[in-house]
RNA sequence: GGACCGGUAGUUCAGUUCUGGUUAGAACGCCGCCCUGUCACGGCGGAGGUCGCGGGUUCGAGCCCCGUCCGGUCCGCCA
């Protein structure tokens, strides 16, 4: 007889017979009748052993958890009293008639129990095991009508889904590569692609307007909670196109997504500018839903005699700001505060409390205030609006170390005081990024990648590189960044400038990327695109912690599979074969 | 490369500092017996430990010290 999937299974069928498979999910033996709960991928309904056919019952007997079973039984209306409300098929149950146990079990290394909460390390090693429960189930689920709701929508709007190779060569820029030895060629290697950015940019100069992949990337760099050393993007393309168009259709495809799973409708995503992102927040990835909001307050200090204040107030690589909290922090917690900013390199963190605010003389509280004139104390009272129960902290040093620590901070409190909505989605676009980063020794990187186009065209590049502004966008969610991209470079000569403005000279822009600098010499269209992080984002959208809970088989934050304890040692023959010699460390 | 938290029964944890001391506990799971309406079933009984690993201090170490491995969070890193 046919089986017949759990969820399919109701009110209506009463007294008719079903064979159902799946795992057994509990037992519960009362000596005289056995309920086992069953399992499949659709849902769960309890079946009820009666002791009448004697060989059926003596069989049921030795039913364990996690046995594979097919029940051929009778669907019944429980009994009066015995109705399990917590259960969609709580008003059902199937008498059984027979038992086939398709597979026996070990007790499992862990209860999938949800009262019962694994540790990673076990859950990761027994993955199959953990891919069982109904949390595991439904994220997978997820993920994949996500990658089904992109795929509908992008070829309905005339996409093209094109795969790219990942087996590519080695680039100078950006993250380590992993290296794949080739055999054929001795001494030579690929690497696995670290974004199909190249591939999709000469897929454009070929003649496909409109393209996307759902591509596997890979990166060797440490790992994160929303990071791992392979991850899943959403990488799109266009020609002929400007930065509305990919804001609108990235825009349609997050709104769809949400609509379609959560039944979330959103207005247009608020747009930031990267300069103001920073002034506000410290970060270009601000989680939207906090309230709280950096305050310069460096002018205030130009003739200060306080050095700590004095020195970035005079320094214009440096920032002064202030965070405001209107709630009283203990003395502890401000000493947990000061360490955390240290981790970002903030040398302290100071500190006001408002006790009385219409008393500046006696009421405030502070260690720094000694060191402050009447007139910054009255001014900074001023900017900041103090009142009573206030707390103020400080970030004054370089802009990075302030931006970093103060952003860091701002985010701590907004979790410790409770001032995020963890049910909310909060949007935004982050625009008008700066072409270049400069670290703290001063050397310029790219802030997106290489191929970014900008708007003040050649001459400005060449005149003032490190104002020049990308025509680059994010898309952050909560405080996650999940997507980014940038028109592109379609022109040789800006390509050149870009590469000799990162050091790279004409030789090393030749060898590197000479098929590519070649290839902008056939008619490149205007084009530019997105790429989207599905881990991250499928994270945030079922309300995971980690990007593991998202991903069937992860690796752990030191880059193994603990189920299949990759990466393993390699048998010499197959390194021989390679002409590889491996190098033991000393230990 | 660095900082911090954790590692004790199959699992989740207590015990670990201030204060080292007889036989290392609990819950769930497991095994046995009992139980005809449970649904995190219940009752009685039982088994189960390299206290991550190595070294040191000590009459004595799960506990103190050093090193190391594993898991996690973060900094650096991630164009």
């Amino acid at each position: 007889m046919k089986r017949t999937l759990i969820h399919k299974i109701s009110s209506k069928d009463i007294n008719s017979t079903f064979t159902i498979s799946g795992w057994v999910e509990k037992v519960r033996d009362h000596g005289g009748v056995i309920f086992l709960d069953i399992r499949d991928s659709s849902g769960l309904i309890q079946v009820v052993v009666e002791p009448e056919d004697q060989e059926l019952f003596k069989k049921s007997e030795s039913i364990r958890m996690s046995y594979v079973l097919e029940i051929i039984g009778e669907l019944r209306k429980r009994p009066e009293g015995t109705i399990n409300k917590s259960l969609p098929s709580g008003e059902l149950e199937l008498i059984s008639k027979k038992v086939n146990i398709l597979s026996i079990s070990k007790p499992l290394p862990f209860q999938l129990d949800e009262h019962a909460n694994a540790g990673e390390e076990v859950r990761l090693k027994y993955r199959y095991l953990d891919l069982r429960r109904p949390e595991m189930q439904e994220n997978l689920k997820i993920r994949s009508e996500v990658n089904h709701i992109l795929r509908n929508k992008l070829v309905d709007e005339d996409f093209i889904e094109i795969e790219t190779p990942m087996m590519a060569r080695a680039t100078p820029e950006g993250a380590r590569d992993f290296l794949i030895p080739s055999r054929l060629y001795n001494q030579k290697f690929y690497a696995l692609t670290q974004s199909p950015q190249l591939f999709k940019q000469m897929l454009m100069i070929g003649g496909f307007e409109k393209y996307f992949q759902i591509v596997r990337c890979f990166r060797d760099e440490d790992t994160r909670k929303d990071r791992q050393p392979e991850f899943t993007q959403l990488d799109i393309e266009l020609s002929f196109i400007d930065e509305e168009q990919i804001l609108k259709i990235s825009e349609s495809l997050i709104k769809a997504i949400f609509q379609k799973i959560l039944k979330l409708e959103f207005k247009d995503f608020q747009r930031i500018k990267y300069q103001d992102a920073i002034m506000d927040y410290g970060s270009d990835k601000p989680d939207l839903r906090n309230p709280l909001k950096l305050i310069d307050v460096k002018d205030i200090f130009k003739n200060s005699t306080f050095k700590v204040f004095a020195d970035p107030a005079k320094n214009e690589k440096s920032r002064i700001v202030a965070l405001k909290i209107n709630q009283e922090i203990s003395r502890n917690k401000i000493d947990e505060y000061t360490k955390f900013v240290g981790n970002f390199g903030a040398k302290g963190l100071a500190y006001i409390k408002v006790n009385d605010s219409n008393d500046l003389d006696k009421g405030l509280q502070s260690p720094i205030l000694k060191f402050l004139s009447t007139e910054e104390i009255s001014n900074l009272s001023k900017t900041l609006d103090f009142s009573a129960g206030d707390t103020v902290f400080f970030g004054a040093d370089h802009r990075n170390i302030v931006n970093d620590s103060m952003s860091a901070l701002r985010e701590k409190l907004g979790h410790d005081l409770q001032l995020i909505d963890q049910e909310e989605y909060k949007f935004g676009w982050i625009t008008d990024f700066p072409l270049f980063e400069e670290d703290i020794k001063g050397n310029l990187s790219p802030s997106h990648h290489p191929f970014t186009a900008t708007n003040g065209g050649i001459d400005s590049l060449k005149k003032d590189p490190i104002n020049a502004i990308a025509r680059a966008y994010d898309l952050i969610l909560n405080g996650s960044e999940i997507g980014g991209g940038s028109l592109r470079i379609n022109n040789l000569q800006e390509q050149l400038e870009i590469f000799s403005i990162l050091g790279i000279n004409k030789k090393e822009a030749q060898e590197k990327f000479g098929f590519f600098l070649e290839a902008l010499t056939y008619g490149c269209p205007p084009h530019g695109g997105i790429a989207f992080g599905l881990d991250r984002l499928i994270m945030l959208l079922c309300k995971q912690e980690s990007i593991r809970d998202v991903i069937a088989f992860p690796k752990t934050q030191s880059a193994t599979c603990l189920l299949s304890d990759a990466p393993s040692l390699i048998d010499q023959d197959q390194l021989d074969m390679l002409s590889i010699k491996v190098i033991e460390e000393d230990s």
